[in-house]
DNA sequence: CCTTAATCGAGACGGTACGTCATGTCTTGGG
DNA sequence: CCCAAGACATGACGTACCGTCTCGATTAAGG
């Protein structure tokens, strides 16, 4: 209920930092890692990339692994919490969302770092923690409240459920070189998830299940 | 009167090539890819590890990228073929052979290229022919026969469950930086592979789920 | 109002230059090119006699023809003009400037690079034009004056007497490995110059003369 | 007085040597080290320029310095011995040697090694033996008889003089990039050798005594 | 004739040095 | 004090050779 921050009892004297060249960097982090891969990212190249001088970058973040760090933690699932009252209502909003475009995004994100994940420990936390725990939290409160509800029985794996539809996206969009559209995620959930669910699986339509169409 | 090949009128003059040397850097380019993944790869590097000067290694591959792709070619299944005449028998030899040692220094070099993948097409695509349809379509001829013989009903999406395993591996693998072990196989095939199939879930029995055992 | 000239329009952003390390690499490189020759001399052997990194000296100088060019015309004659207002006194003069410590430092470089110039045109250009011709030119209008002060006949051939004595201090230097001393110029001079200037040669007294003495 | 050598004793088995090798190499590294340069020049690129193996080039000389010691060992003087009986018909014929085809080949490869003599003590010691110094006794010994046959005053410093017309030669070699030809021979001889021998400078006719014309 | 042994061309090999390029740090001048 | 620009030392990369070595083929002399 405090008011004031810490920044007071230093009187930060000189030119104040521009808030706008940070969201520049971070932006320009995210752009640089989708095109070139974590390893291949440099400060430098971020500092091009952002219009911006390298000892800006390095002003702020003193190391490749923390502005990466940082730049994975400014993409904000977008919608935070699912809770329609039913599980079939929930699973739908689930699919809509694992393909919508920030989803994408986000997978095209989690290709270019995977590889760097064995050598760099501290990323590697920092994308379960940022990353993937927050996505399958959101999913696993959906089906804690279904068995809540009696619509799942006590055998189904909820954790193991719960990481079903992303870990295959990813998946597809590793093995295919760019993220996986709506098709892939309604034959991921009517294939994979029912059937792991206790449901009956429900087929894709008329659309060739080997392809996806985004 | 003989229908020749090609190999005689080329005397192959000079001094022939050593082939313990194409195998040492074979075995360096695995070797330093694991290490290092596919960007940090360079072919000083893997001269290096084989113990090999610069220009041998560019004698026989010209690029980095066909280095890296016959040294995926040179990991090939340990087993090509499973069929001990019932699902059952078949599930288990692959529940065994996804957490193998060997399985497990491939799901290594995946982790290591996949970044890769999305910038260097040719790698891709030997990606996909050589490491991930192989040992799909073992996979599959299981599942196919098994459906011929009735133990599957047609509902059954064998070409996603022929994914599920390797993918959920792999997956894990990525998360927590190392390979995953028999635990979480049986896990996967348990939880989610049998339901898939048409079958009731298999529950772990005492081992905690979260954590791989190798 | 004024005639402002070109820099002024350029406000030179970035870093400046620092101008010693110039003067560092133009040094090191007559170092190098006097141990070395111009062949065996390396871009990054100067850089690291100079104690500078490659790129620093790429960035100034693009080609190793043009730093050694620039390091040549570092090696200004010492003295410009001869005029003592006297033929004696100016040969006199002359003679001790041939097998100063300067000319020597230049002989050592003309013997460096002369076996380069017929495969570098742009280099021979810059030899005759900042090496040869000013140290000729000096010599030629000594010459000059005193034939219009009736010291010297019309019958000399002054173009090739203005020649006599650096060549034949280099051609010693070659055979000898060595740059010539004193007693050399002197025979030179005593042997050769004179007699050709219509005086009669004056002997070096009890020095042998086979040898040079430096 | 024994006939039989040294060879007889080793009965020389196994397939005998090429003679025609042995000079094709000389003949290659003569024109290879006027195209290249002494350090430019590789036992490789002899090699490829003899038409032969690298090895053939090995088995006869181990280095650098010895195989070009021969090769400049292989080019004979074209003259050995001047005797006209009169000091005008000697020069004359010494004018007309200095600028022959012969001279010139000579010129072009001793620019092409002058550079390295310092660095290359055994090179600089076979280059005086083999090279200045035959060319120089030929002189010398024209002029002592024409000093004993009362031609030349006692003043006149022989071996000075002997060194001129090479030494002037060369230098324009080196500075032109060209061997030198006729005409500038003749003004050489006419403006400086013939006043260092106490007779009259000759002037050159009409030409251009800044040309050389060959 | 037939074995033997050295020569020969070709080229593989380890090593080295080069010029280029990229990285992170430092240093200007201006705001 | 912040900021862009860019100089700077360092080091790694791919290339180009070099001199050594090793192969199969050839060639003469000795048995």
């Amino acid at each position: 209920m405090q008011i004031s921050d810490a920044a007071v009892d230093e009187p930060r004297r000189g030119r104040p930092r521009d808030p706008g060249r940070d969201e520049a960097i971070i932006d320009a982090s995210i752009d640089v890692l989708v095109r070139d891969g974590y390893d291949r990212l440099s400060m430098e190249g971020v500092a091009a990339a952002a219009g911006v001088g390298k000892a800006t970058v390095y002003r702020r973040w003193s190391s490749k692994a923390e502005l990466v760090i940082d730049a994975m933690a400014s993409l904000k699932p977008a919608i935070d919490t699912i809770d329609t009252g039913s599980l079939e209502g929930d699973i739908e909003l689930l699919t809509a969302a694992s393909c919508s475009p920030h989803s994408q995004r986000l997978f095209e994100v989690m290709v270019s770092i995977c590889s760097a994940l064995p050598r760099e420990p501290e990323l590697l936390e920092a994308f379960q923690t940022r990353f993937t725990e927050p996505r399958i939290a959101r999913t696993t409160r959906v089906l804690e409240r279904a068995r809540d509800r009696g619509e799942l029985g006590a055998e189904v794996d909820i954790a193991m459920a719960a990481n079903l539809v992303p870990s295959l996206m990813l998946q597809r969009a590793l093995m295919t070189g760019r993220p996986a559209g709506r098709a892939y995620a309604e034959q991921v959930v009517g294939s994979v998830l029912l059937p792991v669910l206790g449901r009956p699986p429900r087929p894709v339509s008329t659309t060739n299940t080997e392809t996806s169409h985004d």
